[in-house]
RNA sequence: CGGGGUGUGGCGCAGCCUGGUAGCGCGCUCCGUUCGGGUCGGAGAGGUCCCCAGUUCGAAUCUGGGCACCCCGACCA
């Protein structure tokens, strides 16, 4: 296929719009795939369009190769559907009415249409099922961000499997797990599959796909030794040990005046600032104010303090702190406090300086099990300089994007929908279901963020809109014609730069655009026949003549 | 939702403080020139200055209200 640069829909810009702050945003913008119709809305331009549907090739082919099934769920949804599941409140769903006021809503996935569809599944003799679709999902979220990293709407390859047994179910959360290392890999993206976040759930397994990004949301921990990979709202980093000073009998007073930070106070009596300890009221969803207690050079994980209290929770106000504790945040301590103290684990054993419940003063050499009581749980986030908890090694921190997220949900949807089998041994039983996603938007940004230089986009031939971007200069249309020619016969497409423009400005678009292979016809074609091939990763060339084009490329 | 910022031809920006004919670069159209890394010269087209209200003889500019978008945070099935 040859497409004449001429004729298409491809604004390419000098600049990048001045709101643009992540890499895949501005290339995107620029070279003329995506362009924004709203905040988190943005349409796919043909180029981007062909990458897109490139991408859903991939995850198409690789998902049928594990033997799921393509359907098309609808994107309008009777909200009854979500009212069963108790979905129906979730804050980002768009809702919607139809004349006659019956209230619908626009998914955010579709585990419960995909669910409804289940209940026609009536024996084991049925099982196991793989079923997905490519459709557009809806999402109110409060701050889309970064281009195409966080959008409102966005097309979603999401598939999900019904199985009659635990067993069955944890083969087919297998087989979409080594499907997606195929997608990722087939796509060109460097993708991490780590233990994502099970929250209040707890328990489940739930796998995120992250791909390292300049700009991202999700920060990535690995161990320089390979094995080791989480996300840092769950990662266990090992940290470094204090400098403890001699031990004490007892708690020891002292005055602090003005003295509020764990920095200020490491500095104020000349010690370690590992050797503080951090309390963080919080109150939980029931009222409670529990004091999360942790090292003074460490951050409080929120999710891991949710995971620990099983209840959610927000800092405790100023006056709930002076109801609890008789004293302002920055002389808080757990010594005295008669209300829950969940403490992290580099405080089980040692002595630290904690806050004396007493404003202006704190307390030195304070124990955990002699002068206070608490419960311990990993409630730090991980930071640089910590080591692997597998091996010792250091541990690095990038920033990613989620492309990929598989879960096990078991019956929670099933039970909800009434989504039920007959066992072989006669029992009826609730189908256990998975859920597996993919946004090829994303994979579409994360490639561009992990290839790129400072002249463009450079794709991976998998998903590049053209295979070769054919650049024509003046006098060298007849060769070129010839060369396009020979590219279409070997079953390439190709993009035909056909305009009437400069040769610099051909190859600066060239550059941005970022197909892999570019060749070019100029005035040295008509000497000898032959045109310069070049490869954009590397910006190697050759030169090869028009009749064995086909062949050196196809 | 909290904090910060921005809205002026397609894109990037100046003008606003101190009210008085709306400007620059790129892009676009036409003519010439040039032609293997964003030529050069000339002539043009194109703007409800985000919206509404107010102040004023007069508002892009001052005041009030609203909207949109971006960044940081909160949130994130």
């Amino acid at each position: 296929m040859i497409a004449r640069a001429s004729q298409l829909f491809l604004p390419t810009l000098r600049d990048a719009p001045a709101d643009a702050e992540a890499v895949s945003h501005k290339l995107l913008v620029r070279a003329g795939y995506i362009r924004q119709v709203g905040a988190g809305l943005w349409s796919f331009l043909p180029l981007g369009w062909r990458v897109h549907r490139k991408v859903e090739q991939i995850i198409r082919e690789e998902m049928d190769a594990i033997g799921a099934q393509e359907f098309l769920a609808p994107v309008l949804t009777p909200i009854e559907l979500w009212e069963a599941t108790g979905r129906d409140k979730i804050t980002e769903i768009f809702h919607v009415t139809d004349r006659a006021g019956r209230r619908f809503m626009l998914p955010l996935t579709h585990e419960e249409t995909f669910t409804f569809h289940a209940r026609e599944l009536q024996s084991y003799r049925e099982l196991p099922q793989l079923w997905y679709h490519f459709q557009t999902k809806d999402r109110d979220e409060p701050r889309p961000r970064g281009g195409l990293l966080r959008v409102r709407e966005f097309i979603m390859k999401d598939a999900y499997s019904f199985d009659r047994d635990e067993e069955g179910a944890y083969a087919s959360f297998e087989r979409n797990r080594v499907a997606y290392h195929r997608i990722f890999d087939r796509c060109g993206v460097e993708a991490h599959e780590v233990k994502a976040e099970s929250g209040i759930m707890g328990g489940e397994l739930t796998y995120d796909f992250l791909a390292p990004s300049g700009s991202g949301e999700n920060i990535l921990v690995r161990c320089e030794n390979g094995d080791y990979a989480a996300d840092a709202e769950v990662a266990r980093g090992i940290p470094r040990a204090p400098e403890l000073p001699p031990a004490l009998a007892a708690p020891e007073e002292i005055e602090t005046p003005g003295v509020t930070t764990c920095e200020a106070l490491a500095e104020f009596l000349d010690v370690d600032l590992a050797a503080t300890s951090k309390a963080m009221p919080v109150t939980t969803e029931d009222g409670r104010v529990v004091l999360a207690l942790i090292r003074g050079d460490d951050r409080l994980s929120e999710s891991k303090l949710l995971s620990a209290l099983k209840i959610g929770s927000r800092p405790a106000t100023d006056d709930e702190i002076r109801a609890a504790f008789g004293a302002s945040g920055g002389s808080l301590g757990p010594v005295g406090f008669d209300g829950e103290v969940i403490a992290d684990l580099t405080l089980a054993e040692g002595q630290f300086v904690a806050g004396a419940n007493k404003d202006g003063f704190h307390l030195r050499g304070v124990e955990a099990g002699r002068d206070y009581e608490a419960r311990f749980a990993d409630l730090r986030e991980p930071i640089e300089g910590d080591r692997c908890p597998e091996c010792g090694g250091a541990l690095t921190f990038q920033t990613t994007i989620e492309v990929g997220h598989i879960f096990y949900f078991a019956d929670k949807y099933s039970k909800g929908l009434d989504a039920t089998f007959l066992d072989e041994d006669g029992t009826e039983k609730p189908l256990l279901g998975g859920s597996y996603g993919i946004g090829p938007g994303r994979v579409l940004a994360a490639v561009v963020e992990q290839r790129n230089d400072e002249n463009g986009i450079i794709w991976p031939r998998s998903i590049a809109p053209y295979d070769v971007h054919l650049v024509v200069l003046k006098g060298a249309e007849e060769i070129g014609e010839q060369a396009a020619a020979a590219l279409d016969a070997a079953g390439l497409d190709v993009l035909l730069d056909d305009r009437d423009q400069r040769p610099g400005e051909k190859f600066a678009d060239a550059d941005l655009i970022g197909i892999p292979v570019r060749v070019t016809a100029g005035k040295k074609s008509l000497e000898d026949g032959a045109v310069d091939v070049r490869d954009r990763a590397t910006g190697e060339e050759r030169r090869v003549n028009v009749a064995e084009l086909g062949k050196e490329l196809g």
